[in-house]
DNA sequence: AAAATAGTGTCTATAAGACATTATGGT
DNA sequence: ACCATAATGTCTTATAGACACTATTTT
């Protein structure tokens, strides 16, 4: 009877580890020398950490590590990204999983990724960790020509297309802004993350279109009154922030 | 020197297996008993096999199993897929990680879900494999109500949801279609899938609106003549074929 | 006044949305 | 003649897209 629950896969080759990787991006923001107001240059960056022992020494990778029996996958990443760089209450995502036999001089090593997209003033709160030598944002374009580790140069690429998918598709540009923001700077966020797009009425559609209008809602004050900033301009620009309001794109409608 | 490369890790718990589960749905069409020509009866399903061992001995499961070292897992779930239902070249798509701890009996199992959209006829191949009893295809509403094996119903219902999105906003209704089909037959298969879709209009955007008109484009005959087809219709409807067009969605142009 | 960003007016072409109407060919 | 499905006509309103123009406030 309890040679019937013998589990026959058991004594087969099982995984030697299933560690995650987290692909954090945040958009600096900083302001033009010029002493005028103007929008800031932004830059979309990506969290990185070196390696302080084998394999990869001394070599830059993303944050992540081995995942343990009584969590999840994603609880792992939590917790490790916590550990590794002292960020907590960010809402991460999964995207993919990487098993290429060989992809890990460890071993048998089945990998899964994570993305977040977190705001700059979060990763002040960063820290080297026991682990890593040192805890550091690039921006994504010299990452990608950098030497990384294990197969993250394919981790990044389809983090990155993942992002640039779901900056069109979704509304999460609010990841990137404050609560409360102008058009300027929500249209500068999308082209940070996808420079190809480019909109001429832009704030027309984001604000007047029927099927769009609900994404967006002007912010007003105690009073009710239209509240707008000057932070980025002369002219004072309308406040905005996200509703609760997701669309549902569809090709056929 | 040779201490440095020591894993340690490698002394921790290991996962005791990282199998696939494998979503294949199918939309089945029957012809209505009036003599009449009519559309057809369509429902979409979805394939189980019945458990030959246990755990979950005579409970109905999806296909899938185990990876092994040497492949990835969606060359596992090819592999498994063809040796649990015959079932081969068939686009299969990762969706999710499933990793609860305890998720399955016979240890620490980080599962790996597929799903693959087929159309009827390649079913016709299917065949019992020796680890199962039996294979079948059961309407999605009917799988649903069962008892089914380890977290399967949390995977299906997963699979479900990606579907419906990717109904919409993807070309993957030619998953289901015949290379060359009818307006009708496309409209019927997108409900199929998505009930609550409805468009009173459809032909006309479908065919003449700009940004959608390359989805799709009428067959002709070698004379170059429109090609129609009254398979379903008195009068013959026109038939059409997918292009490569994608269309890129989103919610800010 | 110049600069820099915010926002509106106006025009044309195209698309959405609703419904009624016509077309086709087998039973 | 009737039926089921295919396809078009027609009308109103909404949106897209282009581009010139006006508005506001600091330097």
């Amino acid at each position: 009877m309890e040679n019937e629950h013998t589990y026959s896969a058991s004594s087969y080759r099982t995984p030697d580890g299933a560690p995650t990787d987290i692909v954090i991006f945040t958009i600096t923001a900083q302001d033009r020398e010029s002493g005028k107001k103007s929008l800031p240059l932004r830059e979309l960056q990506l969290l990185l950490i070196e390696r302080k022992i084998w394999p990869f020494q001394g070599v830059w990778a993303l944050p992540g590590g081995f995942t343990q029996e009584t969590e999840t996958v994603a609880e792992c990443a939590q917790r490790e990204l916590k550990e590794e760089t002292g960020i907590s209450d960010v809402r991460i995502e999964y995207f993919n999983v990487y098993s290429a036999p060989g992809r890990d001089p460890r071993g048998w090593m089945i990998s899964h990724a994570f993305l977040a997209l977190v705001k700059e003033d979060l990763l002040r709160e960063r820290k080297a960790s026991i682990d890593a030598a040192d805890v550091r944002l690039f921006p994504v374009s010299e990452a990608m020509n950098m030497k990384l580790a294990f197969d993250h140069h394919d981790i990044i690429r389809d983090a990155l297309d993942k992002i640039r998918e779901k900056m069109l598709t979704t509304t999460i540009a609010k990841e990137f802004l404050p609560e409360e923001f102008t058009i300027g700077e929500l249209y500068q966020v999308i082209q940070t993350v996808v420079p190809a797009f480019e909109e001429k009425n832009f704030i027309r559609k984001v604000t007047s279109t029927q099927i769009r209008k609900g994404i967006i809602e002007e912010v007003r004050d105690e009073a009710g009154k239209l509240k707008s900033s000057n932070k980025y301009s002369q002219r004072a620009a309308q406040l905005y922030r996200f509703t609760d309001y997701e669309p549902q794109l569809s090709i056929y409608s």
